[in-house]
Formats: structure tokens, sequence, C-alpha cells
DNA sequence: ATGGTTATGTTATTATTTTCACAAAAAGTG
DNA sequence: CACTTTTTGTGAAAATAATAACATAACCAT
């Protein structure tokens, strides 16, 4: 977990940009971004600072310039295709949701699914049986795909996207995904996600006296 | 962000322990715990040590007292009811979701959406007209809920959840919510997460010769 | 029993991250 | 043009988090 929060926060920034500048604003200043993105002024210095973006000492930061380092760094200009693995109620949703991925373009290429009854395009977007996953990878290039399977086939649909090639995966299964250390694994689940807030909103204050959360 | 990284561990601790106990096995080591959850060792004792959880000194930890430990925290025993607020593309599939949820014993009691059109049944859940929601809230003591509204009305929303009296958000709008800070957010910006794995997966190692990602 | 082995619990150490502090640059002002 | 103000950029300090180290308790074998 190295410059993976930074990462994060940037592409944070990079939202509260656009806002600001729909809003009609030029230029930003560490701290009016920082205060949008509920970030420390300083911390955001020291992020643009790691990735060597400058701002004009007096005069803040010119939104536009700013836009078009965080999008060369994040490679906005060129489309990203990603694949997404398991068709069922989320991965549906993530379908459907692809025009949202697209504005940034980032864009799901294909679906593939074990269940014959999923193969149709959602969309406009193919489903393909599981066994083509692999081919696909390697004709389109493709580098990252989504997870959004059952727990239970989860590890074994990892490793065949890590034979494949891919090397990074988003994954909503509620399971710890193990693979080589040069895939890049997110695991994003949901209800752990949930009951943590739960936990904090009720419960926090009440245990050992911790009220930060 | 203090306990918050504690809680998401011990989430993950039990998932996994849940697994092991299907799986047949009656005591885990932390040093068996840490393999499956992508964990130190050190770090599952310290975690379990900030709780008051202690295991066995020759023995390990045996696995049905763990979980009960854990449930006790995570307030497993009784159902905790939580609101949805927007019932579109991304709010659906949640609501669908609701089942995994409930196996949790989280469980989305009704959803909430301006759209006249959205006002129905989903998957046994009502959903109802955005007006009554702060009637809801008081009346069945709601006190989490999860939103899933465009970026605009977002701040608008979370304002109205803050003054009904909900204390845990869970935000899926693409925008860092701003509320007192009593109250506990979490947002989960999908196209950032998937914008950092891509980063990660594709770019990381050729700039600044960082790989830790 | 008793000695050896193993895994915990906790303290000490190290590493990382965040915040603080301040010099330097830009812009405005008289 | 000097002088003041403001905001960046960065090195030092503080706070947090992770790792290592080790004493202690439980178990096992003899």
């Amino acid at each position: 977990m190295q410059i993976r929060n930074n990462i994060r926060r940037l592409l944070q920034y990079r939202m509260c940009l656009i806002r600001f500048r729909e809003l009609g604003f030029e230029r930003v200043y560490s701290y009016s971004l920082g205060r949008e993105a509920g970030v420390s002024p300083e911390q955001i210095r020291k992020d643009f600072s790691r990735f060597g973006i400058k701002g004009n000492k007096r005069g803040g930061y010119l939104i536009s310039e700013l836009l078009d380092s965080l999008n060369y760094i994040f490679g906005k200009n060129e489309l990203q295709d990603v694949i997404l693995i398991g068709v069922g109620n989320i991965g549906m949703a993530l379908a459907r949701y692809n025009c949202g991925f697209f504005k940034r373009r980032k864009y799901i290429v294909a679906g593939f699914d074990i269940d014959p009854s999923k193969i149709r395009k959602i969309n406009e977007i193919p489903v393909l049986p599981m066994e083509v996953m692999p081919r696909f990878v390697k004709e389109n290039g493709i580098t990252v795909g989504i997870m959004a399977v059952p727990a239970v086939s989860a590890q074994e649909v990892c490793n065949s996207l890590v034979n494949a090639g891919i090397k990074g995966i988003m994954n909503f299964a509620p399971i710890v995904l193990k693979a080589p250390k040069h895939v890049v694994i997110e695991n994003i689940n949901l209800c752990n996600v949930l009951e943590s807030v739960i936990y904090c909103a009720n419960y926090a204050r009440d245990d050992l006296g911790v009220l930060e959360c």
C-alpha cells in the first residue's frame, strides 16, 4: 500500500476539479481543493509534489493545467478497455453503469459468464461464454478485469484471469483473492463496508471510549 | 481513520473464519488466518488484542469462540435495518443483493426515490417517495443509509439524511460528502477504484520506478 | 512430573504517513 | 522599485501503523 493512497487521492482531486471547472472556476488553491476533497492542504501539495505537478507560488493552480496533468498521469486520453466476469446482480449493474465509466474513458468491452442463459448483449456489451475469455484477453490486450462472481468460484476465476495475462482485478466477491504479487487486486466487499459503517455509526463510541472513526 | 482499519480487518477475519468453519476446521492460528486474510500474524494478534479477544497460548483460537466474539462486537445477533436512497442502476442492484446483506443480518428495509415511477416494491422492499424518508427514519429508529443517487443531488440528500437523524452513510455518488463529524461517511467511488487498479496494473512501474502498489 | 516445543500477548523497534514550519517565489500596492 | 501579502514546495517533526522480538502460558512426550 505504498503509492495506492496517493493515487486514490489524486483521483479524488480530479473529480473535485472537474466540478470546479463546471462551476466556472479557473484556479484553485491547495486550501480550497482540500476543503472540497476532505483533505489537508499540505497533503494535497505533497501528493502533487510526488507526481511532479507544480503550481504557481502565489496564484495556486490553474484548473485546466492540473486536469491536463492528472489526465496524463491516468492515461485519460486513450480509451482503456476492461472486461467483466460474472454478469449476475452486481455485474449487470456495472455493465449498465458503463456510460459512467465511459466518461472517464474506461470501458467494459465484454462480459463473461458460465451460465449460458446470460450469453447475450447487455447494454451494447456482448456477454460471452467463460471459455472464450483467455483468447479474448490475449487478442485484445486486456489488462484489467472486474470480477462479480460468487465467492466459491472466485479464486478459480482469479487464477484463470492471471493465467490469461490480466494484471489488475477489481473484485466484488466476498473473499480475499490470492495472486502473484505483480497482479494488483482490489477487494471490494460491500457487506463489510456496510457493516463497518453500521459499527462506527452505532457502537464505536460506546466501546473503549474511542470516538475517531 | 483511527479504528476504521481495525474494524475492516476484523470483518475480513470473520469472513475467513466462516469459510474455515464451513470447511470443517475447529481451530485457527494467527498464522493460518493471516495467510487466508492476506495479513501478517502479528497484525491479527494486535487487532484481536485491541478488542480484548483472547486465544489459547498454545492452541491458537477456537473458531466458534472467535466468531462469537466477532459477532458480539458487530451486533450480529440483532437484525440491523438500513435504508436505501436512490433506486436507480446501482441502488437496484443493492436492493436485489439484499439477501447477501441479510445473511449478515443487515437488511435494507426500504428504498426511497424522487422518481414516482420507481415507487413500487423491489424484491420485497417497498420503495417510497423521498418526502416520507424523515418520518420513516424517526419512526423506525434507522441510523444508517446507503446513498446511490446522482452526484448533483448527493449533498442535498446527505443533508436531509443527517437532519433526519442518520449517523452513518455508505455513499456511491462520485462526490466527497460533507457532514458533521459525528456522522460516519464511507465514500465508494467505483470509477476511481477501477481507475486506480488500471493505473497500478499498467503504469505504476513505469513512472518513478515505484513498484509497490 | 519435567523438559522441550509451540503459539500467543505485549513491549520495543522500525517504517510510513501526516502535519508543522518556514524559506522562496509570485503578485499586488503605494 | 521596495515592501507587503499570499501561497507554494519541501525538509523537519510528530503521530500512526506495521513489524520484530521475546517472555509467558499451554500442551506434549518421555
